[in-house]
DNA sequence: GAGTGTGTTGCGTATTGTGCAACATGTTGT
DNA sequence: ACAACATGTTGCACAATACGCAACACACTC
């Protein structure tokens, strides 16, 4: 069903530009004519899937995109669920809490609450990360058998800071020894500067999982002593992860 | 361009039956072969707009529905930003305080914050209401010329309470009234013993309309005075209005 | 006012979406 | 336990329809 996997493309690639997409992108992107690109547009739009601001002409989100991703949130309600206890975590360590699940090799953003503290680095729910980069992507990773990963990733890991691990091997390794360890970290594999830690969850009977981590830069840590944040998240592990039925966490 | 306006058309059902489909409904609903069904939503599933859980077969919304919504959000960005005053608002007046765009001849709720009474009426984000009973849909309805309210409608209002207009000319006599009176009113037009009042209000730069109501139980009001409530989303109106730049409320 | 970039229609052709059938699998009923 | 039914997913031939090519309308730029 080649049309539609086109009009997904579009989509996709709405989503990467930002929100807001021209006739003329699509019809470069996908390698088709204009007219081709005008009629895919226009069709996705008559259902309310996406929409045209009258003036400018560009095409952006509808309200049934609203509507489905309420239906997702509707399965994952755990994130709902978390929203209180994630406040009270950035509250405790000053530092902005994320909240993510897993797609392919990327963690889709889906909450974020800033702590404290002037300066915090946060995205828009949304937003992906490269998964082996980021804490909250090692986190989810670990729940997974090696075969599984190797086959999300093809070819070598795209770097995003001299830190980044940039083998399979070295991420399988670094993911035993998440394992071992409980929680997943980021020494500045994704931002200069900034350091991570995350620790992944998993709803008993739906068997969704999601990841929850806390991001700090570095100068915010006077002492260079980040136990006291990773107490708190393993904390928050344990009073959420029963809260949820997650099985690692409750025993 | 059929087969996208046919996948469109399972996106929208997937939203009415609350967030999960299977390959007969689709194929039930569409009138089409079941094989054409099953190939439209791995379709849509490839691209990770819906995706299918692989031990129910069903197929319910995916992460890059949640991704466009939030490129709908950036677009509505009046909606985050109204987060704190609707919370104040709910807190003065007790009562659920909604917010809703309006999409056709519905209204779509985005947010509501429901009040600190024990019972509180309210949906989750995403539903739909009927323009013409909800006091937000006459509120937004209220910004257009009559021969674009008319366009919207077609045949008989649906009723849901005895109360409901049902039609299209009483309902543009109480437009008009509503323009006059400034804010908008639903006396148990939608739900039996719920009564709403509504303002629209228009962001000035990107021009879109957003309406806020507050909905509150018969039974909640003593004396039956709703003047206070009345004062308290007019007041809500002038500050927020002012933040946005609405052309109405800050004159 | 010529020139460029853009979005939206007709129209003929070929790609592709369609129903039919068959198969696999899971569920119900006796 | 087996039959009967419902459901989801593949081949395959045929017809529907999505495609590119133009041409047009419109907005900007120089």
């Amino acid at each position: 069903m080649k049309s539609i996997e086109k009009a997904v493309s579009a989509l996709q690639l709405m989503v990467e530009t930002g929100g807001e997409l021209r006739v003329g992108d699509v019809s470069r992107h996908l390698k088709v004519n204009r007219s081709t690109a005008s009629r895919l547009l226009a069709s996705l739009a008559g259902g309310g899937l996406i929409e045209q601001d009258p003036l400018t002409q560009r095409y952006g989100a509808g309200i049934l995109a609203v509507q489905l991703a309420a239906g997702f949130h509707r399965k994952f309600d755990i994130v709902e669920q978390a929203q209180r206890e994630m406040e009270a975590l950035a509250r405790e360590t000053q530092h902005t809490v994320w909240l993510g699940v897993l797609s392919g090799a990327e963690v889709v953003v889906l909450k974020t609450v800033r702590g404290s503290q002037p300066i915090q680095f946060a995205v828009e729910p949304g937003h992906r990360l490269p998964a082996h980069a980021a804490a909250m992507g090692k986190a989810l990773l670990s729940l997974k058998p090696d075969p599984e990963i190797r086959s999300l990733f093809e070819g070598p890991l795209q770097a995003t800071t001299k830190q980044t691990l940039h083998s399979i091997d070295a991420l399988l390794q670094e993911l035993s020894l998440t394992r071992l360890r409980g929680y997943a970290i980021s020494d500045q594999e994704l931002f200069d500067g900034v350091k991570a830690i995350s620790i992944a969850l998993t709803e008993r009977h739906k068997g969704t999982s999601i990841a929850v981590s806390v991001s700090y830069p570095l100068f915010a840590l006077a002492d260079g002593n980040d136990q006291p944040i990773i107490d708190a998240l393993l904390a928050f592990g344990r009073h959420f992860g029963a809260r949820i039925g997650d099985a690692r966490w409750t025993r």
